[in-house]
DNA sequence: ATAGATTTGTGAATCATTTCACAAAGTCTC
DNA sequence: GAGACTTTGTGAAATGATTCACAAATCTAT
C-alpha cells in the first residue's frame, strides 16, 4: 500500500469521532464540508484524505455517517481486538489501565509488569502485576500486538530491546526517551515535557 | 518572528534533552552529526533547524554544549517559571501532580479544580483542590500561564471556553474532543486514542 | 606557517503536503 | 423532467519541510 502520511492517519482518526457525534446525534449524512469544520481542517483537505482509500461519498448529497464511520474503522484496522501490555505500574499506567476509551476500541491490557515488589501480585482492574523478570516467560506465544512503556527513561531502551525480540510490532512511548528500534517496528511517543514546552515557546514567541 | 514549524520546535526541545545528557556526561563540545545520531534525524536537520535563530556553532569544531544548551532554553523560553492550572483531579491529574520533570523545567503548578465534592477540599502535593466554581473568583489577576485540561470530553470545550475568558493563552489539552478558541491561544493536545489507533493502523497496514 | 581534516551555515534542489479549482455526478424544487 | 443547486473526487498549482552539496571557517599536526 501507498505510504500515507502519519497526519492523514490522525485527522482519519479524528473523523471517525466526529462521525460517531454525529451518529449518536442521529444525523444520517455528513459533507466534507461540515466534517472540515468540526475538525478544525478544509473540505478539500477531508476530501484528499479520503481519496488516499476509495470514494465513499455520494456528489451532491456527501457521506452516510455510519457507513463512512464503518469505513474507517477498516482501513484503521479497528476490527478487531489488540492484546496490550503495560510495562511500569506507575502512576501513569495506572491512569491508563482505567481509562475506559481504551476498552471501548478494543485494546485490552493483558498484562502488567513493574520491577517493585510492592506492586507485584498486586490486582489491577483484574489483571495481576507480575515481575518484569518474568516477561519472556509470560509473554511466548501469547501473541501480543502492543506494548505500552510507561517505565523511566533509564529502564525504556532495555526493555524496548527485550519487547522487540518477542517479536511485538507496535510501542506507545511514554518515557522522555528517542527508542531505537527496527523500522518494521512502529513507535509512537507521547511526550509531556515536549507540549509543555511547546507551549512556552509559543508564549514567548508571539 | 518568522513562523517557525512545529516540528522544529519539537525537536529543538530534544536537542536540548540531548544536550543536558551529553553535558552531565561532562562532554563540553558536539557536533550537528552527533546530535543528529542521539535524535534519529541528520546533521544538516539539526543544523537547519538551529540556523532560523542564528549561528552558534564554531565550524571545524561543533557546538559547546553548555551554551548550546543555554540559547536553546532562551529560545524555549524556559528561562521563567510558568504559573499552571490544572482542571480536572482525576488519575492523569494525579499522575501529572506527581511529575517531576514538570517542576524541574519551572512548570509549577498552582491551582487544582474539580466538580466532585469528595475531592474539593483534599490536598495534592500541597495543593489544595478548589471547587471549579469558584475557577473565576480565585483567577482574577493571578496571572496564569497554562491550564491543563483532564476533564471528560464534555465538559471540555466550556471549561476552555471560562479559561480563555480569564485571559489564559497556553492549553494542554487531554480531553478527546478537538477545542476551539481564539487562535491567540495555543492549544497542544494529547490523545491517547489517536496514537493507539496510529498503532493500530501501522499494524494493518505493512 | 602550511596542509589536510573537520564541521558549520546556507542557498538550491528535492520531496511531501496542502490548497485550488473545476468537471462530473448527483440532489432538490417546481 | 428541466433547471438550479450541491457536493464529490482529483489533477494541477502552491506552499512547506527536508535533504543535498559545497564554500567558508576553524582546528590539528607537523
Amino acid at each position: 500500500m501507498r505510504k500515507i502520511a502519519d497526519s492523514t492517519v490522525r485527522r482519519l482518526s479524528l473523523y471517525l469521532r466526529f462521525l460517531e457525534e454525529f451518529e449518536d446525534q442521529g444525523i444520517a449524512t455528513v459533507s466534507s464540508d461540515a466534517l472540515a469544520l468540526r475538525g478544525g481542517t478544509t473540505s478539500a483537505q477531508v476530501r484528499k484524505d479520503l481519496s488516499f482509500f476509495g470514494s465513499f461519498g455520494k456528489r451532491g448529497l456527501g457521506y452516510a455517517v455510519p457507513e463512512l464511520a464503518g469505513r474507517l474503522r477498516e482501513i484503521l484496522g479497528l476490527g478487531r481486538k489488540y492484546r496490550v501490555i503495560l510495562l511500569g505500574a506507575g502512576k501513569i499506567g495506572s491512569a491508563l489501565v482505567q481509562y475506559r476509551g481504551f476498552q471501548k476500541r478494543g485494546f485490552e491490557i493483558v498484562e502488567i509488569f513493574d520491577v517493585d515488589p510492592a506492586k507485584i501480585g498486586k490486582r489491577w482492574n483484574g489483571v495481576e502485576v507480575s515481575d518484569v523478570a518474568s516477561l519472556e516467560a509470560k509473554l511466548r506465544d501469547q501473541g501480543i500486538d502492543i506494548a505500552v512503556l510507561v517505565t523511566p527513561a533509564e529502564v525504556a531502551q532495555v526493555l524496548a530491546d527485550r519487547i522487540v525480540k518477542l517479536g511485538i510490532k507496535a510501542v506507545l512511548n511514554f518515557a522522555p526517551v528517542q527508542l531505537a528500534v527496527p523500522e518494521d517496528v512502529a513507535v509512537k511517543n507521547v511526550n509531556l515535557a515536549l507540549e509543555l514546552e511547546a507551549l512556552s515557546y509559543a508564549l514567548t514567541n508571539r
